[in-house]
DNA sequence: TTATTACTCAGTATAAATACTTATAAAGTC
DNA sequence: GACTTTATAAGTATTTATACTGAGTAATAA
């Protein structure tokens, strides 16, 4: 008997999965968790040799709760379950080290058959997924002979910060005073930053960094 | 026998939510949908006597299917489906008239049940929906009160050209040549703008034009 | 070790913006 | 006709911002 945790935060969607898993006789769902954290938790209690976890769920995300239970003693399998075919966070569940990702628009053939191969020791991503590594795979290399093309401004921590002042319409003078230097050191800053970004006043300067998206927030 | 079409775009959930529909036993589930389009030519076709919608859908969404669905002629009963408590698109449903929202939290009485008062003519909105709905009216009550105190500002077609051209990182001369008009005129403009907007210098001034949404554009 | 980068500070000069005031003509409102 | 708003313009003074130059220190990379 294969014994599974289940993790989503929708009651609906969990219960479905649920269904579905049990209709296969060797699966046994032996445990729900409604967050990241109860997943954690649960995973230890129970011991269950597949967590099958979504990815957005309040109080800690299955991206941020697959690391603590994948180093669990019991070291169970992990499959991420997720509504979203984002890049990102296919990319961060390989980083992770889970051995599986189902995307929530695959049928039940495939999540039975994920499952069994993850018990096989192979990793399993579900066809969508698949279909977007491929297209990552060739959007990164055009991604790289663009970047050979332009390369992308760097701004350093302290410019970043006056950036983010300068953007609130403080003055070179309160800046100074908000992060306890010159103002003449402030105005090397600005002078330096829009020398960089090869714009002439800081109202292009805050344009310019918004549309090149050099805060990350 | 209940007549029910289903439109959701992940095969998972799509099945989960079926399993439990037909779990009751005057519930039949006589379609299925996975993008807003099929939805509403399935519901033309097949003349289900409920809808069940979920909002996230490729092609055409829940939003945009809705009122088609109602306005087919065999007027089916429209109930969305969705991930998310957003009080937008609560809002956006109710406007649209669709007779129920259940939240996929929500757990499978709830579902069946939602489905029940909307076949009996009452509207329905899961525990969650209904939640958000309350804390939405409060502060649509602040916001009234806000409102209230601070009349909206009205810019003159004259400061909203000026106004445009200080965004796009214009000196006063620079406006000045582009209208036509005296460099100090300008100034005067930029003084009342600051004025009638309660700012200090231009970038605040920036701000405040786009947190007000000022410019229709 | 040397070279580079990031961060700091300053002098000098000019350009631009802001504060405060006054004023006039045109257009529309009551 | 009286009144208000809008758009125009300007005087005077002060504050900020920008341009250009030079330079010291600390950390780090080559």
């Amino acid at each position: 008997m294969l014994k599974i945790l289940l993790a989503d935060d929708h009651h609906l969607v969990r219960s479905g999965i649920k269904i579905f898993l049990e209709s296969e006789e060797e699966f046994e769902v032996i445990g729900e968790a409604k967050n990241g954290n109860e997943a954690i938790t649960k995973a230890k209690e129970l011991k269950p040799d597949v967590v099958l976890l979504d990815i957005s769920m309040p109080d800690k995300n299955g991206l941020e709760a697959a690391p603590e239970i994948l180093n669990t003693p019991s070291s169970p399998k992990v499959i991420m379950l997720s509504m979203y075919l984002d890049e990102q966070y296919i990319n961060s569940c390989m980083e992770a080290g889970v051995h599986g990702y189902i995307h929530k628009g695959a049928d039940k053939d495939e999540l039975i058959n994920g499952v069994k191969k993850v018990m096989e020791g192979i990793s399993f991503y579900s066809k969508d997924v698949r279909d977007v590594m491929v297209n990552n795979y060739i959007t990164s290399l055009k991604k790289k002979k663009q970047q050979l093309a332009q390369p992308k401004i760097n701004l350093t921590k302290r410019e970043l910060e006056i950036v983010k002042l300068i953007m609130k319409g403080y003055t070179s003078n309160q800046i100074a005073e908000e992060l306890f230097i010159s103002n003449r050191t402030v105005d090397t800053h600005r002078a330096n930053l829009m020398q960089k970004l090869d714009v002439k006043n800081s109202i292009e300067l805050i344009n310019k960094v918004t549309e090149e998206r050099l805060l990350q927030e």
